[in-house]
RNA sequence: GCCACUUUAGCUCAGAUGGUAGAGCGGCGCUCUCGUAAAGCGCAGGCCAACGGUUCGAUUCCGUUAAGUGGCUCCA
C-alpha cells in the first residue's frame, strides 16, 4: 500500500496509508482536545468533511468548529436536522427547496399547503434535540446525477430535481443523516452531537430562487451555536437592536409618527424630531458652505415632458406616481432631484472657468414603495435626500471625487460613524456613454479612493447604466451596516439635456456631472441614528438639551427667568415645574434621555445658580446660569467638529 | 405586489365555545409642596381597524379592504 505524506499547515508531517480518512490523519497530528473541536478541513486548500479519503499528499490544516468557518458548517448542518424534523412531522407532502447558512445562522425552505405555526416550531425544535441526541453521522456518497434524478423524483423532490438539472455535472454529492437525504455540496459536521445550541427564530415567505414568478415557499429561520453561551449572546443582542429600534424609540421620544389617515411611508415629523432634523440640516448647510457647494431650491413637481427627456419614464417609471393635470397639462412629482439642478445649469450658458459647480440641495422626492418594503423611516414613500450635483471637466473627475469622499468622511465621522464599507461599482452589461468615458470614470473613482487611502471592494458590472458608482455602507454600534452614502457619475443626463459649456477652446463641450447623497435621506439617516444611538444623541444633536426641575412651587419664578434666559441664548431646554416629587421628574428627564437635568431648589435660587444631574445619574457642582449657557455652547462646538478645522 | 401573522382606551397589553369589555401607564381633578429613577384618592377615555356576510344577536365565526410586523423583491 503507498504512504502519504500529511503535512499540517503549521509544520508537522507525518506519513499515512493511502485512503485514511482525513480525520484520522489529523489525529495523529492533533492533540485530544483540538480533535474534539475540529469539524472539518482544508485540504491542499479545499474545504472537506473528516471522513474524506485522502488520495494524494496534503497539506492539512483544520476547521474547529467556534471559528466563522466551523459555525457556517454547524449551521449548515443544523438547516439539515431541521429539515429532518420538518419531514419527520409532517410526512413526506412536504417538499424541501434550500437550506444554506447566512449571516447570523441558517434558514430552511419548504413547499407546505399549510403555513408553520410558533406552536409547530416547539415540535420541530424537540424533534431537533432528539435528531441531535440519537448523534446520526452526517455521511457523504457521490452518486450518478441520473441516480440522484430518479431518487429525488421518486420522493417527488420537485426543487432538487430542478437543482440537479440545473448544475449540468455528471456527478452530485448526497449527504444523509438518519432519515433524510439532501443534494449537498457540503461539508458537513462529522455528526449531529457537535449541535450544542440552536433555535428557530421566524417564519416568512419566499419565492423559489427569489422570483415572484415562481411558487411561494416558506422560509423558517433559525440560528445556531457552538455553545449555550453564544446563543444566549446573540438572543440577547437582537433583544438589544429590539430595545434600539427606531420605530420604538421614534414613538417613546416623540419623534415621529405615521398615519392611516395620511398614507403609508409619509412621515409626520413631531416637534423634537423636527428639531432634530434642523439641526442636522443646519449642520448639513455649513459644512457644504465650507466645502465651496452653493445651496439650491426646487420644486416637488415638473412637466411630464421633463420625465421624458430626462428619460426617467423609461427607467424609472414604476417608481413614479400617476400624473396630475394642471391646466390640462400633465405634472409629476419627482422622484430625483437633479433634472431641476439641471434647469438651473441651462439658465444660462456656462464657461469652463467657472467649473467646478457645485450645488447643493435638501430635496424632497417622492418614489413609489411596493406595500411590503416599508419600514419604519429606512425605507419610505417621501424622504429627502441631502443630494448634490456636480458639474466639472473629465481632469476634474478625481479631484473632485477626493473632495466628496473627504467631506462624506468627515460628516459621517462627527456623527460618529467611523466604520464603512466602500464598494466600487463597475460597468453593467447595459450602458450608456463610450468605453472610453466608462474608463476614466472608473479609474477616476479609484484613484481618489486610493488617494484617500480607503480599502473598497469591487462591484463588477454593478453600476447603473448612466456611469460607475461608490456606495459606502456605515457601521452602526451593533455592528448593523447601511447604505447611506452613494457617488455616482452620469454620462446620460447631460447628453439628453445637452448640457454644454464653453471650453478655453471656445468650443462646446460636454461636462462630467456627478450625482451624490451622504446621509443618502434625512429619514434614513435619522432612523440609522436613533439605533445607533439608541436614543441617547450627543449633546450638539440633541433635540432637547437640557430640562429644568424645580424642587416646589417656590422656585418657579425663578425657574422661568433661567428659562427664558437660556431659551434666548439657543439653549434648548423645556421645563418641568409641575408639582410633582424630583424623583418623579428625574425618572421622567432620564426616560426622555434629555442630557442635562437642571435643579432648582431653594438653594440654587438664593444663590442665582442651577445643579447639573447628567444622564449617568452623576451631578456637576451647582453653576450659574452664564456658566450653564457657555458650557453647552462649548460642548456644541466641539460636538460638530468645528475645532478640528 | 406576493406569503404568513397581527390590529381591543393616547401607550403597553388582558379577555369571552358568539349575549356590545378590563388592567397598568398616560390624561384630567383633588390632597400632598416634597432635594436626585414612579406620592395617595377620584374621574373621564373604546362603534373591540373599516365594510359586508352568517346569526335572534358579531368585537368574537366567514369574506373583502386598510394599516402594521417578519421575509421575498427593490433600494436613499
Amino acid at each position: 500500500m503507498t504512504n502519504l505524506s500529511v503535512t499540517l499547515q503549521e509544520g508537522e508531517t507525518i506519513q499515512v496509508p493511502a485512503s485514511t480518512s482525513v480525520g484520522k490523519a489529523l489525529a495523529g497530528l492533533q492533540s485530544n482536545k483540538q480533535q474534539k473541536r475540529t469539524i472539518a478541513a482544508r485540504v491542499n486548500g479545499i474545504v472537506v468533511d473528516l471522513s474524506t479519503a485522502l488520495e494524494e499528499d496534503a497539506v492539512i490544516s483544520p476547521i474547529q468548529i467556534e471559528t466563522e468557518e466551523g459555525l457556517t458548517i454547524l449551521r449548515h448542518s443544523t438547516a439539515h436536522v431541521m429539515a429532518e424534523a420538518v419531514k419527520d412531522i409532517f410526512g413526506p407532502g412536504v417538499k424541501v427547496a434550500i437550506g444554506p447558512a447566512i449571516e447570523n445562522g441558517f434558514y430552511y425552505d419548504f413547499l407546505r399547503d399549510e403555513p408553520f405555526s410558533p406552536e409547530d416550531f416547539d415540535r420541530i425544535e424537540k424533534r431537533m434535540e432528539e435528531i441531535v441526541a440519537s448523534g446520526a453521522p452526517f455521511v457523504r456518497t457521490e452518486v450518478s446525477s441520473t441516480t440522484a434524478i430518479d431518487a429525488f423524483a421518486a420522493e417527488g423532490e420537485k426543487y432538487k430535481l430542478e437543482l440537479i438539472r440545473d448544475l449540468a455535472v455528471k456527478t452530485v454529492s448526497l449527504y444523509k443523516q438518519g432519515s433524510f437525504t439532501d443534494l449537498c455540496r457540503g461539508p458537513h459536521l462529522p455528526n449531529t452531537t457537535f449541535i450544542k445550541a440552536f433555535k428557530l427564530l421566524r417564519v416568512a415567505g419566499a419565492y423559489w430562487r427569489g422570483d415572484e414568478k415562481n411558487d411561494v415557499l416558506q422560509r423558517i429561520y433559525g440560528t445556531a451555536f457552538f455553545d449555550k453561551k453564544d446563543l444566549k449572546k446573540y438572543l440577547d443582542a437582537l433583544e438589544e437592536a429590539k430595545k434600539r429600534d427606531h420605530r420604538r424609540l421614534g414613538k417613546e421620544l416623540e419623534l415621529f409618527t405615521t398615519q392611516d389617515q395620511i398614507g403609508p411611508g409619509l412621515i409626520l415629523w413631531q416637534p423634537k424630531g423636527a428639531q432634530l432634523r434642523r439641526l442636522i440640516e443646519d449642520y448639513w448647510k455649513d459644512e457644504h458652505y465650507r466645502h465651496d457647494y452653493e445651496l439650491l431650491y426646487t420644486p416637488h413637481i415638473a412637466r411630464q415632458d421633463l420625465w421624458k427627456t430626462s428619460g426617467h419614464l423609461d427607467f424609472y417609471a414604476e417608481n413614479m406616481y400617476s400624473p396630475m393635470d394642471i391646466d390640462e397639462v400633465k405634472y409629476q412629482l419627482k422622484p430625483m432631484n437633479c433634472p431641476f439642478h439641471i434647469g438651473i445649469y441651462n439658465s444660462r450658458k456656462r464657461s469652463y472657468r467657472e467649473f467646478p459647480i457645485r450645488w447643493c440641495e435638501l430635496g424632497t422626492v417622492y418614489r413609489y414603495e411596493r406595500a411590503g418594503a416599508l419600514h419604519g423611516l429606512l425605507r419610505v414613500r417621501g424622504f429627502t435626500q441631502d443630494d448634490a450635483h456636480i458639474f466639472c471637466r473629465p481632469e476634474q473627475l478625481e479631484d473632485e471625487i477626493f473632495n466628496i469622499l473627504d467631506l462624506n468622511l468627515h460628516i459621517l465621522k462627527t456623527f460618529g460613524f467611523a466604520e464603512y464599507d466602500i464598494y466600487l461599482s463597475t460597468r453593467p452589461e447595459k450602458y450608456v456613454g463610450s468605453d472610453d468615458h466608462w474608463q476614466q470614470a472608473t479609474d477616476a473613482l479609484k484613484q481618489a479612493l486610493e488617494k484617500k487611502n480607503l480599502s473598497y471592494q469591487l462591484d463588477p458590472g454593478e453600476g447603473v447604466f448612466y456611469g460607475p458608482k461608490i456606495d459606502i455602507k456605515i457601521k452602526d454600534q451593533l455592528g448593523r451596516s447601511w447604505q447611506c452614502s452613494t457617488i455616482q457619475v452620469d454620462f446620460n443626463l447631460p447628453e439628453r439635456f445637452q448640457v454644454t459649456y464653453t471650453g478655453a477652446d471656445n468650443q462646446e463641450h460636454q461636462p462630467i456631472m456627478i450625482h451624490r447623497a451622504l446621509m443618502g435621506s434625512l429619514e434614513r439617516f435619522v432612523g440609522v441614528l436613533i439605533e445607533h444611538y439608541a436614543g441617547v444623541f450627543p449633546l450638539w444633536f440633541a433635540p432637547v438639551q437640557a430640562r429644568l426641575l424645580n424642587i416646589t412651587d417656590d422656585q418657579a419664578d425663578y425657574c422661568e427667568e433661567v428659562y427664558s434666559q437660556m431659551r434666548k441664548a439657543g439653549v434648548r431646554i423645556e421645563k418641568d415645574l409641575r408639582n410633582e416629587k424630583l424623583n418623579y421628574k428625574i425618572r421622567e428627564a432620564q426616560l426622555a434621555k434629555i442630557p442635562y437635568m437642571l435643579i432648582v431648589g431653594d438653594k440654587e435660587k438664593e444663590d442665582r445658580t442651577v445643579t447639573v444631574r447628567l444622564r449617568d445619574g452623576k451631578n456637576l457642582p451647582a453653576m450659574t446660569i452664564s456658566d450653564f449657557i457657555r458650557k453647552v455652547q462649548e460642548e456644541c462646538r466641539a460636538g460638530r467638529g468645528i475645532e478640528e478645522r
